[in-house]
DNA sequence: ACCTGAACACCGTTCAAGT
DNA sequence: ACCTGAACACCGTTCAAGT
């Protein structure tokens, strides 16, 4: 939705690593998996199989910046999210959670991507690391505060909760779950207005 | 563990279809990633590339099996957890969701392949429906036993909460967390005893 | 400086042919 | 009845060569 696919080559001589990361982020919109092909990509950005490479040390470094532009959305959406609720801190732990969540059904590609399973025989992408890691800061913001390094059980709880019932929700792995937005939206405010109350 | 690895062909007459499941299993315990090659696994059942086609329909289905093994172990190991806690029905859910977090922790790979992304677009495999229905099941037991075919929050809500501490924690998503056994295991014993005592 | 085309070593899957 | 070997259409990645 960013750029325009009705001309047949937008770029070619632009900005082809922002066109690459463009163009995955409207596969990610347009299926429910994000293992797209390299090569597809490469199709639909107009140019050779080869031409990544000029832009990308592999596949995976390209997967990876395209998580990170996708941690920093979730990250803008729950700093939206929590802008007038700083006196409740109950309302707004719950208000960022239901933001997460709609984030992930949004657009289930893309969040696949995002947590992905990382393999720790490879070498981390920094951009994907501070992305991540300050799209945990707005949540954690939102816990109980402690300020240190350290997580504190009432936000991991929250996080927790949040993060499985997105990922439980897109891969279907509820049974009788509702099949609609509106019922959907409707059971998430109820998990998480429930467990919000929670002692820490 | 479950087949002697010595021999160079324990079976090649035997039960092909059996030693495939079984050697993914120990594909599955030696790796963190679920994603190895039909190849590789033909190879190290010594077998041609060809032969699971045999037994299996397509790769797919053959990792849709394996998954079903997981989940009978899955609800075998809650089912065990459970003896002994019928009368205190919050302690029961905190053991269950241990149990839970405890069985991804112990073999990550064979986690992320029961509950890898099902695409809508491919035909459900009816052994790994089952199975994974009665595992949870189990769960759902435990829970504020609504009887009905929808399920109860405060299920869904202990679900979500374990998934999702699982997930993170072995995709090494939570900044600061315990990298020793021990130290984990406190971890999720605090966080799920802190939630469990939320209202419904 | 950036991209292409051919090439390499792999995949999943099919199929005739072997025992 | 069960398995093999060659084959097909793909991958990710590399690299000499083109502009």
């Amino acid at each position: 939705m960013s750029s325009e696919t009705g001309r047949t080559r937008p770029y070619h001589h632009g900005d082809l690593r922002r066109a690459l990361i463009d163009t995955a982020l409207q596969i990610l919109q347009e299926e429910q998996n994000w293992e797209f092909t390299l090569r597809e990509l490469a199709r639909r950005a107009g140019v050779s199989h080869a031409a990544p490479y000029k832009h990308f040390a592999d596949k995976r470094e390209l997967l990876a910046e395209v998580a990170a532009v996708g941690f920093r959305a979730l990250r803008q959406a729950m700093e939206a999210a929590a802008a007038g609720h700083e006196g409740e801190p109950e309302e707004l732990l719950a208000v960022l959670g239901e933001t997460y969540v709609a984030f992930a059904l949004e657009s289930p590609a893309r969040f696949r991507l995002m947590f992905g399973p990382v393999r720790d025989d490879e070498p981390p992408v920094p951009a994907l690391q501070s992305a991540a890691g300050e799209a945990f800061e707005a949540l954690r913001a939102a816990g109980a505060g402690s300020g240190g390094g350290e997580v504190d059980t009432r936000t991991l709880a929250a996080w927790s909760l949040v993060h499985g019932l997105a990922t439980l929700l897109i891969d279907r792995r509820i049974p009788g779950a509702p099949s609609d937005t509106a019922g959907t939206r409707a059971l998430v405010a109820r998990i998480i207005r429930a467990s919000v109350r929670a002692p820490a």
